[in-house]
DNA sequence: AGAACCGCCTGCTTGC
DNA sequence: TGCAAGCAGGCGGTTC
C-alpha cells in the first residue's frame, strides 16, 4: 500500500515529469471519481501532504490524490489505458492514469489555501505538539503512529517496521512511553521511512513508481510480512496477530 | 476516550 | 476443476 515513502517516489518523479507543463486534458472514467474541468492550467510542483499527491496549479488550485490501498499512478506515453484505469490526466507529453483495482483512491480539488500539516514527520514535524496532543494517551502505540491526525504518513508495514527497530511493542500505551522511547521512536520513523524513499518505496503486491517498476525496500523488511521467522535482534519467531482490525507483526521477546 | 466494527471495493488465496 | 468464502486494509463513520 501506499504510504509516505511510495507517496514521496511518486511525487518527486510526478514533479520532474509534469512540474512547468500545461494540463491538455483530465478525464475520469469511473463514477465515484470526480469530472474535473481543468485544461490550460501550467502545474506548478506536485507536493507530497502525508500520504496524499497533492498537484499545484497555478491558479492556486491543488488537485490532492489519495491512493488509498491500491491505487497507482502510472505514467505513459500513448492514450491506451491499462487495465483498472480509473482517471487520467493528460499532458502533450503524455498521460498520467490513476489505475486502481479496488476504486477506493479518491481525487479532489481543494481551493488555494494550502495546509501545511505540522505532523509530517520528514517536513516541519512538531515533537512537542504532538506528545502534548497524544504522549499522554492511553491508546496502544502502533495505533496512534496509524493515527494520519497525530503523524502523517506512516500506515501498516512502517508502522511494524517502526516499532521493531526502536524494540518497543506495539501493544504499549503511549502514557507509558518514556522519553528516551520516545526518542527512539522518532528517529528509527526517520530511519525507516527515509531507507525506504531511497529504495523507492515497498512493492509487496500492489506499489510501483510512476515508471511501473517495484520498489526495492521489500527486502529490507524485518518485522512486516516475515511472522515465523526469525527476529534478526534476537533469534525469537516474529509473530502476527490482529491489532485494530489490522494485522501485526513483532517479536514478543525483544519488543518491551 | 478508546476499542471494535462496518462499508467501501476487487483480486487473489484457501478450503471443500 | 470449480465455486464460495475468506482475506487484504486506509479512512471515515458509527456504536458500545
Amino acid at each position: 500500500m501506499p504510504e509516505l515513502p511510495e507517496v514521496e517516489t511518486l511525487c518527486r518523479q510526478l514533479h520532474r515529469r509534469i512540474a512547468g507543463k500545461i494540463i491538455a486534458d483530465v478525464e475520469s472514467m469511473d463514477p465515484k471519481l470526480p469530472n474535473i474541468k481543468i485544461k490550460g492550467q501550467k502545474i506548478i510542483a506536485v507536493r507530497r501532504e502525508g500520504k496524499t499527491v497533492a498537484i499545484v496549479l497555478d491558479d492556486g488550485h491543488r488537485i490532492l490524490i489519495h491512493l488509498r490501498m491500491t491505487g497507482r499512478l502510472l505514467w505513459q506515453k500513448g492514450r491506451d489505458r491499462p487495465r483498472h484505469s480509473r482517471w487520467l490526466m493528460s499532458f502533450s507529453e503524455g498521460h498520467v492514469f490513476l489505475v486502481d483495482p479496488r476504486r477506493f483512491a479518491t481525487v479532489k480539488v481543494t481551493g488555494a489555501k494550502a495546509i501545511n500539516p505540522d505532523n509530517d514527520l520528514l517536513n516541519n514535524f512538531d515533537r512537542d505538539a504532538f506528545l502534548n496532543g497524544h504522549g499522554k494517551s492511553k491508546a496502544a502505540i502502533k495505533n496512534i503512529l496509524l493515527n494520519q491526525r497525530a503523524i502523517a504518513g506512516i500506515g501498516n508495514i512502517y508502522a511494524s517496521e517502526i516499532l521493531h527497530l526502536s524494540r518497543i511493542s506495539p501493544w504499549r500505551r503511549a502514557a507509558d512511553i518514556n522519553k528516551t522511547e520516545w526518542n527512539k521512536i522518532f528517529c528509527s520513523s526517520r530511519r525507516i521511512l527515509l531507507g525506504a524513499i531511497e529504495k523507492r518505496g515497498t512493492s509487496i503486491s500492489d506499489w510501483r513508481d510512476l515508471y511501473g517498476r517495484m520498489g526495492k525496500n521489500q527486502n529490507e523488511l524485518l518485522a512486516y510480512g516475515r511472522e515465523g521467522k526469525a527476529c534478526v535482534n534476537c533469534g525469537d519467531m516474529i509473530i502476527k496477530s490482529r491489532q485494530g482490525g489490522r494485522s501485526t507483526f513483532y517479536c514478543f521477546r525483544c519488543q518491551k
